[in-house]
DNA sequence: CACCCTCGAGTTCA
DNA sequence: CTCGAGGGTG
C-alpha cells in the first residue's frame, strides 16, 4: 500500500504556510487601510516587496494559493477593476487545507467534539481547480453572475456567464425563494485546452499556462472593441467553459428545510439538480472518517478522468443542521475542508547542473534543485540528459523552474520561469574533461551529440558503474553488489584498500580482500560525507565490531559463485559492450552458443544475426582487441565463469522454430499476477514469441495487469487486443487463436 | 533514403 | 519516461 498521497509530515510547507497567513494579513490590512484613508504607513516599495515575497511563496507552494489571496483578487493599490463590482449578499467564504491524513483527522475530530456527536457523515466531492463564482437568482430568475472577488465584492460577468449557454436564466421548477446565491466553479475542461491554445496561437492571441488561467481568461473578456471574428472566438470559448455548483449562499439553511424537505448536503445536491443546475456526479456519502481517509487515499493514486484539473477533495458535514451549529470562522466554514494533493507541477529552484558519468563513459548533465514534493515524493534531481537538451529547455542556473513527474514516475524539468529571474542566473557551461578523471571528454564519433570519457579503463565513474551493472537484474543478478556495493569495492575511503581496479578480479575476492574495506558514511540528506568533530566518520561493511565477516560479505561472495553459471547471454550483458543489451545478447548467445563462437566470427556473420547489424558487429569486434578486455575474460574464466550454453549445437545451427507464440509480439505491463515482470518476459520467450517494451501497431497483445499506464492507453488507442492475467496464461497455453 | 520500431542508457524515490 | 541511435523495411 503506498501512502504516496497522504504525506505525513511537510515542516518546509508548514512554515511557507505560516509566512504566508502573515503576508495575507498584513497586506489586505495596508489594502484596506489605503482604499479607506487613501494614505498609507508604508512605502509603495515595501508594499510591493510583500506582495512579490508572496507570490513567490505561492509559485514554490501552489497548493497555498487561495482564490481570495491578494495576489489573485485583482492586483495593486491603484488597479481599477474592468467589470462592474458586485455585492454578494453573504460572504464568499474559502476553504481552510489540510495536507495529510493526520491533519483530516484533527479536523474530523474537531467536528466531532464540537458537535457533540460520535458519528457524523461526511459528503465528498472533487476540488475543482477554477474559479469560484456566485450566481444570485432572484424569485427564479438569474440577476447576477460574480467571480469571488476578495469575497465581499465580485466582478459582474453575468454576461459572459449566459454566453456559456449551460447556466440557465431561469431556474425550473417552481416555488423559488425570493433570494437564492448558488456557489460553484467555472473551469475549462482539460480535453479542449490544448486545441484552444493551439487556436489561440493560430489567430495570434494569448496561449494560457493552464486550464484555470484559460478559464479566467475567458471568462473576463470583454466584447467592446472586438473585430467580428476575434468576437466570434471569444464566443466560442465561453460555450466551451463548463460550471458545477457545489452549494448555497445566501438563503439560510433553516429556510430550505422549511420549504422543501432538504436535511443533508447531499440532498441539496439533489434540489439543485433539479432546478436545472449543473451538478458534479463525483460525489459521495461516507459513514466515517476513516473511510473518507481512503476514498481519498485511492483516488490520489489514479487522478483525472474527469473533465476538469483537480487539486484536492472537499470534505462537508452532510447534515445541515450540524452546519448551522458549527457556524465558520472569518474565512472559512468550521463544517468543509479541502484536502489537497500535492500538485504535479511544482515550482522549485534550480542550484546547479551537475554532470555524472555513466558506465559507458557517458557524461550526463542533471539538475540539482531544492528539494520540492511533487506527485507524492520529494524530488531533488532530474536528468538533462544533453547539453543540446539544457540549452533547448532554456533554463540557467540559479532559475526557478517547472518540475513535474513523467508518467508519475520519473522527474522532469520543463522549463524556466522567466518572470522570477532577477539577473544572476547563469548559463550551464558543459565541462571540457572528465568530472571523475579528469580526462579530455570527447564525443564517441564526429557529430554524436553526447560527450564521453575515453578512460574506459581507469576512470572510477566508469569502473563502479560497470561493476554495478554486472550485479544488476538484467544482467548476472548478484544480490548484494548493487550501487553502494560496487563503490565499496573500487572506491573504498583509502584506495590502497580497493580490492578491484577493473571487473577483472571481481570473481577472485576473498573475505580477506573484503574485511579491511570501509567507506565514508553520507548524510542521507545533503549525499555528502558525514565529518564529526572535524573527522570523516567511515564504517566497514563487511566487518561486524567483533571482527566477523558481516552477512552482506557472506551473501556478496555466495552470490558471485552462483553467478558464474549464469546463462550465457547475462554473461554477456555484464561484460557491458556497446550497444550490447539484453536483447541483443540473447540473440547472440541462441545463435552462437558460446563466447568463443561469437569471438571467432567474422563481421558478416555476426551482422547476420537478427537484430544485430554492422555497428553492432563493430561494436564486439572492436571490445575483444582491447587487451584488459581480454585480461577480464582471461580472469573470469580461470575463476570458473561459464561463457557457453551448455548442449548448444553449435554456430549457425538451424535455430528451434515454433512454439505457439511463433510470429507473435506481447508486450506485458503492469503487475499480472502469478508472473514477476521478469518471469512474464521468460514466459513469452518461453513459448517463441517476442516480448516487446513498447507498444506499436505492430504488437498483437498488451498484458495488462493492475497499474498499467500509458502502454495500456497507447494499445486502446490502437486498438491492439489487451488481455488480463488470466488472458495472458491462456495465450500462454494455447496460443494466440483461442483469446482472439 | 526516409521512415517506424526497438534497443540501450541514464535516471528517481521509497 | 525520454532521448539518441541502430536495425530493418518499403
Amino acid at each position: 500500500m503506498s501512502d504516496a498521497a497522504l504525506p505525513e509530515a511537510r515542516p518546509d510547507l508548514d512554515a511557507a504556510a505560516d509566512e504566508v497567513e502573515r503576508l495575507i494579513a498584513r497586506i489586505v490590512q495596508l489594502r484596506d487601510e489605503y482604499y479607506e484613508n487613501n494614505a498609507s504607513t508604508v512605502s509603495d516599495e515595501d508594499y510591493d516587496a510583500m506582495v512579490r515575497r508572496l507570490e513567490q511563496l505561492e509559485e514554490q507552494h501552489p497548493e497555498l494559493r487561495t482564490q481570495d489571496s491578494p495576489t489573485q483578487t485583482v492586483g495593486g493599490r491603484a488597479e481599477t477593476t474592468m467589470f462592474a463590482p458586485v455585492e454578494h449578499a453573504e460572504r464568499m467564504l474559502s476553504l481552510d487545507n489540510v495536507f495529510s491524513r493526520e491533519e483530516l483527522a484533527a479536523w474530523a475530530a474537531r467536528v466531532e467534539r464540537d458537535a457533540g456527536r460520535a458519528h457524523v457523515r461526511y459528503l465528498t466531492e472533487l476540488k475543482i481547480d477554477g474559479l469560484a463564482i456566485n450566481l444570485r437568482y432572484e424569485r427564479g430568475r438569474l440577476i447576477t453572475a460574480a467571480t469571488r472577488g476578495d469575497g465581499v465584492v465580485g466582478e459582474d460577468v453575468t454576461q459572459n456567464v449566459l454566453s456559456m449557454g449551460t447556466i440557465p436564466a431561469q431556474l425550473t421548477g417552481n416555488g423559488h425563494p425570493d433570494l437564492v446565491e448558488i456557489r460553484g466553479e467555472i473551469f475549462f475542461p482539460v480535453a479542449a485546452f490544448d486545441d484552444l491554445n493551439a487556436r489561440q496561437a493560430a489567430a495570434g492571441e494569448r496561449v494560457f499556462a493552464n486550464p484555470r488561467n484559460a478559464a479566467s481568461g475567458s471568462l473576463r473578456q470583454k466584447e467592446e472593441g472586438k473585430s467580428p471574428e476575434r468576437l466570434a472566438l471569444m464566443q466560442e470559448r465561453l460555450r466551451l467553459l463548463r460550471m458545477l455548483v457545489h452549494g448555497i449562499g445566501a438563503w439560510p439553511v433553516r429556510a430550505i428545510e422549511r420549504e422543501t424537505p432538504v436535511t443533508a448536503q447531499s440532498e441539496v445536491y439533489e434540489l439543485l439538480s433539479e432546478w436545472g443546475l449543473p451538478t458534479s456526479s463525483h460525489y459521495r456519502v461516507f459513514e466515517s472518517i476513516d473511510e473518507v481517509a481512503e476514498y481519498i487515499r485511492r483516488y490520489g493514486e489514479n487522478r483525472g478522468g474527469v473533465e476538469h484539473q483537480i487539486d484536492g477533495v472537499v470534505v462537508k458535514v452532510d447534515d445541515l443542521d450540524l452546519h448551522l451549529e458549527l457556524g465558520a470562522t472569518s474565512r472559512a466554514p468550521r463544517w468543509a475542508i479541502a484536502y489537497k494533493y500535492p500538485p504535479e507541477e511544482v515550482h522549485t529552484k534550480l542550484e546547479n547542473i551537475v554532470v555524472s558519468v555513466g558506465r559507458t563513459g557517458r557524461a550526463t548533465p542533471f539538475a540539482v534543485m531544492t528539494p520540492a514534493l511533487v506527485a507524492g515524493s520529494t524530488v531533488r534531481q532530474a536528468t538533462l540528459h544533453n547539453q543540446q537538451v539544457v540549452k533547448q529547455k532554456g533554463v540557467l542556473i540559479g532559475d526557478t523552474v517547472v518540475l513535474r513527474k513523467a508518467g508519475d514516475v520519473i522527474p522532469e524539468v520543463l522549463g524556466p520561469v522567466v518572470e522570477l529571474r532577477d539577473g544572476t542566473e547563469r548559463e550551464f557551461v558543459m565541462p571540457t574533461d572528465c568530472p571523475e578523471c579528469g580526462t579530455p571528454l570527447a564525443p564517441a564519433k564526429e557529430d554524436d551529440i553526447d560527450l564521453r570519457c575515453p578512460n574506459a579503463r581507469s576512470c572510477p565513474a566508469q569502473v563502479r558503474g560497470r561493476v554495478e551493472h554486472i550485479g544488476s537484474r538484467g544482467a548476472l543478478d548478484i544480490e548484494a553488489l548493487g550501487e553502494v556495493g560496487a563503490a565499496a569495492l573500487t572506491q573504498p575511503y583509502l584506495p590502497e584498500e580497493a580490492p578491484l581496479e577493473t571487473e577483472a578480479g571481481l570473481f577472485e575476492l576473498t573475505l580477506d580482500d573484503l574485511l579491511p574495506i570501509r567507506v565514508r558514511v553520507h548524510d542521507p540528506e545533503t549525499g555528502m560525507p558525514r565529518v564529526v568533530d572535524g573527522e570523516t566518520k567511515l564504517v566497514a561493511p563487511y566487518q561486524k565490531k567483533n571482527g566477523e565477516p558481516t552477512k552482506g560479505a557472506t551473501e556478496l561472495l555466495a552470490n558471485l559463485e552462483k553467478a558464474k553459471t549464469q546463462l550465457l547471454w547475462r554473461i554477456l550483458v555484464a561484460l557491458s559492450i556497446r550497444h550490447v543489451g539484453p536483447v541483443a545478447a540473447r540473440a547472440l548467445a541462441a545463435h552462437f552458443g558460446s563466447l568463443h563462437a561469437i569471438r571467432a566470427a567474422g563481421r558478416d556473420e555476426l551482422a547476420s544475426v537478427p537484430g544485430v547489424g554492422p555497428i553492432i558487429a563493430d561494436a564486439l569486434l572492436d571490445w575483444f582487441v582491447v587487451d584488459w578486455h581480454q585480461e577480464i575474460l582471461d580472469r573470469w574464466a580461470a575463476a570458473g565463469v561459464q561463457f557457453e550454453t551448455p548442449g548448444h549445437p553449435g554456430p549457425g545451427a538451424a535455430q528451434v522454430e515454433g512454439g505457439i507464440l511463433s510470429g507473435i509480439t506481447v508486450v506485458p505491463t503492469g503487475a499480472l499476477e502469478g508472473f514477476s515482470r521478469e518471469g512474464a518476459v521468460e514466459a513469452i520467450l518461453a513459448a517463441g514469441g517476442k516480448a516487446g517494451n513498447s507498444v506499436s501497431k505492430k504488437t498483437d497483445f498488451v498484458a495488462a495487469g493492475p497499474g498499467a499506464g500509458s502502454k495500456l492507453t497507447k494499445a486502446e488507442e490502437l486498438g491492439v487486443p489487451i488481455l488480463d492475467a488470466d488472458g495472458f496464461r491462456r495465450l500462454l497455453e494455447e496460443g494466440p487463436d483461442a483469446v482472439r
